[in-house]
Formats: C-alpha cells, structure tokens, sequence
DNA sequence: ACAAATATAATAGTAATACTCCTATTTACC
DNA sequence: GGTAAATAGGAGTATTACTATTATATTTGT
C-alpha cells in the first residue's frame, strides 16, 4: 500500500486529546489494549495502565474521561477499521456472492497487521473484541452516547453488510437482523471456543464458517 | 397448577447462604433485581442495595460475597428456570415442530408471572436479562466458575434446544451453535429494539419472531 | 418456658478505585 | 530565547468493596 495517509476517525467526544497525535497518546492505546487483554476491563485501571508503561496516572485523564470511554474509543477505532475494510473488500466487484464471501472471510479469517493505519495494532485489538465489545453496549448511558454519535461506526459496518447482503437477494426481509446475528455471533462463538468449548459443535473441521455460511446461504436462497 | 413444592437448584458456591431459605435474603433478591434493573449493574452496589431495602450492606454481605456472584445467582436462577419451562413445554408433545415451535414462544413471547416458584419474580427478572446476563460471561474468571459448575443451566438449556432442533432434523450439523445464536440473538435483539431500534429491520410486524422462524426453518430444511 | 444457637443490626475500619487539582519541569514552536 | 503547551509528580477526596466486631433479636430444641 505504500505511503496510503489514512486515519480511522472516530467521535471526538470519545476523547479529551486525541491519543493520534502525540506519542504519550499512542503508547497509552498500546498499553491499554495490551493491559485489558491480560486483565480483563473489569480488574483494568488507570493507575494500573501508569504503573505499566511508566507514566503518571494523571496523564491519562488528560487524554480520557475514563477507562469506559477509552474502550469506546477502541471499540469505535475497531468498528470503524472494520467498516472500511469490508469496504475494501468489496469494492469493484461484481458478484454480490463473491462480495459477501469476501466479508466473510474478513470477520471470520485472522485478522493481519497491517500497518496502514498509524497508532493500534488490530492483532493486539481483534484480540480483545470478542471479550470486551459488548461491554459498550449494555449500560445505562447509551441513550447519551447514542446522541454523540458513538454507535454510527457499527450501524455504518451493519448497513454496509446488510447492503450486500440485499444485493445478493432483494427480497430478503431481515438483512440488518441477520448482519448482526453474523457478526455479533462470531465474537461469541470465538470466546465459547476457547471457554465454553463444548457448546461448539464439533461436526465439521471449521464449526463457526461452515455453521455461518449454512445460516446466509439458506437464509438468502429461500426467499428468492 | 395448586401447590406444587418446586424450587430451581443453582449451584451452592454461587452464594454463602441460600437466599430462598429466608425472608431477609427474598428482599434481598427482590430489591436486587429491581435495583439493577433501576441503576444497571455497574451502578448498582450492595450499600445502595442496603439502603434501598433497608438493610445493613454487612447483612447482605452474608448472602453473596459480592455483587458479581449475587448476578450470576440471578442469571443462573434465570437458565435453570427457562431449562425447566422449556423442558415443560415440550413434554408430552409427539411434532418435534411443534416442540420447537412452543419453545420459541416461550423465549420470544412475554415472560408471564407464574406463582410456583418461591422468592424469584419472573417477569421482573427477565427485564434485566437481555441487557445483564452477558455480564457473567465475559470475564477472567470464568475458568475457575466453569470449574465450580455455574454454567451447567445454561448447557443443560442448550442443549435441550439443541435436542428438539435434531429430532427435527438429525443430520443438521450445528444444533448447538444454533441453539446459541437464537437464545443470545433474541436478547440482544430485544435489547436493540429498545435502545438501537434503527438496526431491527420492520419489514413484518414481529421481525423478530419473524427473523428467527425464518432463519430456523431455512436452516434445518435444508439439510435434510 | 428457657437456654443455646443462629441471624440480623449497627457501626467502625481498610485498601483500592476513580477520580480532581495543583505545581514543577520539560518540550515544542515561532 | 521566550512563550505556550504538554507532561511528570504528587496530594487529596468521595466512593466502592469489602472485613470485623459487638450488641440485639429471633429461632429452635428440650
């Protein structure tokens, strides 16, 4: 890709500073994301974050509210990263079929760095998504973050899919429902396979693709 | 259904002392399901309990060792309950379609109060489920829960679905992820529905009845 | 009916969390 | 080289998440 100058652009009300643009900015979103994936966001604090990379508690708090906002920040970078990715993935191509494949093997497959994108390495985040995304949902100020904007990257990514997903068939009738269903299931059946591993069924050598793809295919096929 | 003594066993460790077995620790539950349901769980905490409930937070304290443990008794209370009205459900009934079909007006329709069970409100619980039972998921401690047998209600709930979806169809390989994706879609379709309604497709009436009836049906006709 | 056991009330105390605020020092920039 | 901005470093506060203790009820067994 080059010298691509591209920034993934998230709410500027998720932030104080933005951590983009100094290097105490970005070795906080390293850490951050190091520091929630070993501990959890639960037993994750702004002390413990200064005590790992060595830089005062204070100084965080000039670049975040708190530590809920700093995992919407991640959440909304990862989203947004995401969005423009299935974007990629489908652009100047024809077939709706080819396209929604491709989709699939984005939020299905491993996720690769790549280093187009300045200050978050998406390994270390994608790590940390299928724990922790949920946790920006389910609070009593959604109705707040909704009015700043915090949710457009995810309905963005979910009509982006649905988008296709409507290419493919016309007429199917839940295409934002069964967008989240896909990616919303991923994240859970990635963290039961690797906790509730028995839940998984085990039928086929990859369980979670062939089980998503027998869901879209059938679901789309039918109603045509 | 008169005087049927059955109480919903959740495992001991999830509390010191059972709160059915007093009237002290039914506030307790009482007051905890309301209160979270109020402030949410992150904003819920056993001294506001205390004083909602008028009760020293050190009484509660002798109930549940914390706040995390008194959720997962809910919830838990919440899977064996919906395990056993599942398992009634589809007792005696010969269709496997049939089955299939009571199950998913059990978990789709309204929960209504139904009196045989002692100190737990359903209705009152279920109101904090779509948006508070991911919560006992996604944290470091779930190998050591798993060890302790937290999460044996909400297999046993799995798989008696997973049960039901295979005598409609044996040769359908993902009973389990299937059963998953509609028990944890419909929560958080629920959830959606109230607070990211612009993501629920209304192209029917009930689309999410309508969703999952769909995508149940395509999924297990196909295969056969 | 009474003693013994158990449960609850009421209060105090502690370490950690989630911040805010202030000042000294360093770094960046014109 | 001077000024503004950023960071370091620390102090301080309210709340949270507990533990511990003692006094007072309440229940239970005989």
């Amino acid at each position: 890709m080059g010298n691509l100058h591209i920034t993934i652009q998230v709410p500027p009300a998720l932030y104080i500073k933005n951590p983009d643009t100094s290097a105490l900015g970005r070795k906080i979103i390293k850490g951050a994301i190091e520091l929630i994936d070993r501990l959890g966001f639960e037993n994750f604090t702004f002390k413990k974050l200064g005590e790992y990379i060595k830089v005062p508690e204070s100084s965080i708090y000039r670049y975040f509210k708190n530590k809920h906002l700093l995992l919407f920040y991640l959440i909304n970078w990862y989203w947004n990263w995401l969005d423009y990715k299935v974007y990629l993935s489908t652009i100047n191509i024809e077939n709706p079929d080819k396209k929604l494949e491709n989709i699939l093997n984005l939020v299905l497959g491993d996720i690769d760095e790549d280093r187009v994108f300045s200050h978050i390495n998406e390994k270390a985040l994608s790590k940390i998504i299928p724990s922790e995304s949920v946790k920006v949902f389910y609070n009593k100020q959604i109705e707040e973050e909704k009015k700043q904007g915090f949710f457009e990257g995810y309905k963005s990514l979910i009509k982006r899919i649905s988008g296709v997903i409507l290419e493919i068939n016309p007429a199917y009738p839940f295409p934002q429902l069964l967008s989240t269903t896909i990616l919303e299931g991923i994240n859970r059946e990635r963290y039961y396979d690797e906790h509730l591993p028995s839940l998984i069924d085990k039928t086929t050598d990859q369980p979670l693709i062939d089980f998503y793809k027998h869901l879209i295919f059938n679901s789309l096929k039918q109603t045509k």
